[in-house]
DNA sequence: ATAAAATATTATGATATTCTAATATCATAA
DNA sequence: TTATGATATTAGAATATCATAATATTTTAT
């Protein structure tokens, strides 16, 4: 069987990552931080709109996936690539990381 | 100590990568593939101009480094990090690579 | 039924990225 | 010195990304 990488498939998984803002909500949320958009807002500095947009982005590259609870939507990592990378460039350990 | 991560930074290196062209000729070097424009001009099926400007990104972002021989350029990976990434990426195993 | 709180969506202007075509540079060969 | 091959740089048009402001949706409280 022949393996041919998809670099295409590959590198949009880094794009939707290679943003500050993404970054900070993903490895954010591997390390048990807020969960919900509020919470990112405050503890990221920006503003509603611009966190529920970044949100939706990852959500829809796979790297997220939202519940709904009450008022609020909670946010997790499900994307164990995603982890591995940002593992990776913080040289961190993956184990440590919830998902 | 104080450890603030500057999420700046880390997007930057993300960003060098996310780029289809950029992964596939920096995955290519990691496997000891082509090492000279033209070959992976040929290699990617990019126009020169394209491939050079991409590994211009690269070396400024310092994943690459540079050296001429005659003719031509051989590039190499210096970026430990980079390597660990796409690593994680591709599920490899990072001492497999060259660098 | 209204109002308020939390989140999502849309529209927009500013900026950045990408590729190609054209031109420039640099090293060697004739 | 001129020509050639390899690589780099510049200019430009098309497209994409980003943050904000405005509006919409959804859920709960009154």
């Amino acid at each position: 069987m022949e393996i041919r990488i998809n670099y295409e498939d590959k590198a949009a998984v880094l794009k939707a990552l290679s943003n500050p803002v993404r970054l900070q909500i993903v490895h954010g949320l591997l390390l048990a931080g807020c969960r919900n958009v509020g919470c990112m807002e405050r503890s990221i500095g920006m503003s509603q709109s611009c966190v529920s947009q970044h949100l939706q982005k990852l959500r829809s590259e796979g790297i997220l996936s939202a519940e709904r609870t009450g008022n609020e939507v909670y946010y997790r990592v499900t994307s164990q690539e995603a982890a591995r990378i940002i593992a990776a460039l913080l040289d961190e350990e993956v184990d440590r990381y919830a998902l």
